[in-house]
DNA sequence: GCGCCGGTCTTGTCAGTGACAAGATATGCG
DNA sequence: CGCATATCTTGTCACTGACAAGACCGGCGC
């Protein structure tokens, strides 16, 4: 074992996804991801300073991921109901971020990258809701809202386990369609 | 002070609503609610046998909270979107009910008391989703888990700080009224 | 009135954790 | 080769959750 881990902080991110996802934010411990990473128990505040900072750096990157996954939807013309479907995937796909991201109380909002990264996520799903067909009924603001929060609080409660299905992907398209009946495709 | 408290379990359960609100359930400490109630950092244990008893307590009640305000809102006739409403006052007012009782991970979900809680609140949404009048159209456990993860996730948002207005509640109505336009009141 | 029994709370203890200080080691650059 | 810096370790402290053992209190039967 090299005195130098290598890449660190990039195994210290992973493993804390992991974790964050199996038991949740409050029972991950720093000094558990260092022994898992085969580090002192110090080495990640050199990385991150403290628990807060690691849960920062993983909320930035859940942020670009999601912004990622969102974009290439949009660009790939699968409409306001496929960025819906696309938000949830997301969700179920990194469920150590997303459980990070939306608890502000578990690191520091005001943070460059991770501001940042949010914003980048913000314009990706503004610009999906903003070009969609029929948005002249309504209040595109209001629109905006009702479609973060349907696939939000689908993705939310899949993961709780409070709503059981077998293809979540389907579902979620199922009730975006309820909420945008005319989106294309 | 008496040697008995009284009424500690009661003092306890709203400490540590208090502090989830505030600050989430990992920074709550079993400890620091027993200062504050001014008993000993033993005697928590007594009435919760460990932290996950006293969360698993919490989200009891508050499963309890949100089945009595759905079923008040049925009662008088709020409809679906009254309901949808009810569920999201419900959220704010009890936000650390609220985080608890949809993050498993925290408590014991084969809790005898908050499993019958738990299908009260169930059973009480479900007779607003099938009573609605348009229930014709589609599949009713699609608009069921499309319903409620609007509200859900509209509440998620709202207390995570990702969603700002000054009237929550009205913002609520017109997202819920998107989905069900046919709904009476 | 009295004893005692169960429920309530306290004190004391242990391992695990987050945070930090001080120092050791490796890496890259001149 | 020599050194500055990034990276990691060891050691320490206060705090926490969990538990064991015992003290205290209220109410019950007698």
């Amino acid at each position: 074992m090299p005195y130098h881990h290598g890449d660190l902080r990039r195994t210290l991110l992973a493993a804390a996804a992991d974790a964050v996802a199996e038991s949740g934010a409050a029972a991950v411990s720093l000094r558990e991801l260092a022994r898992r990473a085969g580090v002192s128990n110090a080495a990640p505040t050199h990385h991150f300073g403290d628990k807060a900072g690691l849960l920062t750096a993983l909320a930035a990157e859940g942020y670009g991921l999601l912004a990622d996954t969102v974009t290439r939807e949009r660009l790939s013309g699968g409409g306001i109901v496929g960025m819906g479907v696309a938000y949830v995937r997301f969700a179920l796909d990194h469920p150590g971020h997303f459980e990070v991201m939306f608890h502000p109380a578990l690191y520091r909002a005001d943070d460059e990258e991770l501001s940042a990264a949010r914003a980048r996520a913000a314009d990706a799903l503004a610009a999906g809701v903003t070009a969609r067909p029929g948005a002249g009924g309504g209040d595109a603001g209001t629109a905006g809202v009702a479609a973060w929060s349907l696939v939000h609080g689908y993705a939310t409660l899949v993961l709780a386990g409070a709503v059981r299905t077998d293809d979540p992907q389907a579902q979620a398209r199922a009730i975006a369609r309820l909420l945008f009946p005319d989106d294309a495709p």
